[in-house]
DNA sequence: CCGTAAATTTCGCCA
DNA sequence: TGGCGAAGTTTACGG
């Protein structure tokens, strides 16, 4: 049986065992898991996942290109997977094995994600009406002096710097706090004080406090709105390049 | 088959099927994902994964709890997992599919993690001349005015009040900028500004600059240090219980 | 390799 | 239920 997966695991094949199984991990951290029925799952690139039988983590994981050894003792299958920078060991000890299969899997497939941040950000730069009437977007991912990136700078109607800040979910203190940092850094640069605005689906109700006291203000638009936005704008490039 | 995933989705065993698919999502996001070779898990609480043959992360999943529905069109498998709060719907379609497997799964044990930010936190406690000799503490998570926790909230030999920030990594300009949010917090309630600690295992660059602006000090303190601290204080304790 | 910020972050705690 | 913060966060993208 070791020799077996010894083979899949040259082959970078992936493997899956099913059985009863203690895990130990130090490195980072440490922890311990008792006997119990889990799914361990050996990828090609040599990451590992222990999955118990809920929830979307794993319970204990190696990352890519960790060294796996396997032997047995005392009946017992033993999987010992080290990796360096940092330091990290996992040991897998199953008393009992109900199923190992493994198999070459094969996936050049491109991955899409939507509704990003990012999306946010295109949607802003396509339809800046979004902000305000008369807003013009100078500069994304402006860098900051001590740190930082302004998502999306830009003037108003009447001429003055405008800060933006998107937020894919609902703006939370720390995004306040943030904003007000770029702020400070903005008009260190500038000698004037830029208006600031937060875009987001929503604002926490800590933040909403100090977003008062700020002077900072909020838009909304949800990551969802903002596809739309995208894809009429898209769909209208189309109707224009038919002309 | 269909009628045997059903069983197993009931009786709610673990089920990996491995095959060729390809992927949509459309909730908090939205993400296409072509035809390539992966493995599906679906856990007992309706728990959904979809791995890629590489990498740590599942491409695609749903959380616990989604409603699955399972149908077979043109000899494709076709799985939809739909969840509300927030609305996510998931559909894998199974071109091929090369093993499948299902396992009623028994996992109560006790998972036990060491080494975290709580652990220093104990460390500390136990052993307050980590921080410096004499430092006393007060509390332990004082909830600040606008909002926040102070990790360690003591006074230094010469009696002044002093805020401990821990880190179980390497501290951060953001982490700086927290602890001195603290600070003021701390000075506008007590009317005397407080000495800051950072206790991690390392500072970031860029930190340590603010770091010696904002007259914040650093020591040095990593989670397995703490452990060891840990242990030997227990142990001391053990052998006290003995005489 | 470090630093920074996003993520369908997840997860746990607590009001 | 929502806010808040840690996490062995991981991942992607810079310099």
């Amino acid at each position: 049986m070791v020799e077996k997966i010894r083979q899949a695991l040259l082959k970078r094949e992936v493997i899956i065992i099913i059985g009863l199984c203690e895990v130990f991990y130090e490195g980072r951290a440490a922890s311990t898991l008792g006997l119990g029925e889990r799914i361990l799952m050996i990828k090609s690139d040599q990451s590992i996942l222990i999955h118990r039988p809920t929830g979307y983590e794993p319970a204990n994981w190696q990352p890519p290109n960790s060294k796996i050894e396997l032997r047995i003792e005392d009946n017992i299958l033993i999987l010992e997977a080290r990796r360096l920078n940092p330091s990290e060991m996992l040991i897998i000890r199953f008393h009992k094995i109900y199923h190992i299969l493994s198999w070459k899997l094969h996936d050049d497939a491109i991955f899409s994600m939507y509704a990003t941040e990012e999306d946010m950000k295109k949607a802003i730069l396509a339809e800046p009406s979004i902000i305000e009437e008369g807003f013009k977007p100078i500069e994304e991912e402006r860098k900051l002096k001590p740190s930082g990136f302004i998502d999306v700078f830009g003037v108003d109607s009447s001429g003055r710097l405008t800060v933006v800040e998107i937020k894919r979910r609902n703006a939370t203190l720390e995004d306040i706090q943030q904003l007000t940092q770029y702020v400070e850094s903005i008009e260190r640069e500038f000698g004037v004080r830029p208006r600031a605005i937060i875009v987001a689906p929503g604002v926490q109700r800590s933040a909403s406090r100090v977003m008062q006291m700020n002077k900072i203000e909020f838009r909304c638009l949800t990551p969802k709105k903002s596809m739309e936005i995208l894809r009429k704008k898209a769909g209208l490039d189309d109707y224009i390049n038919l002309e």
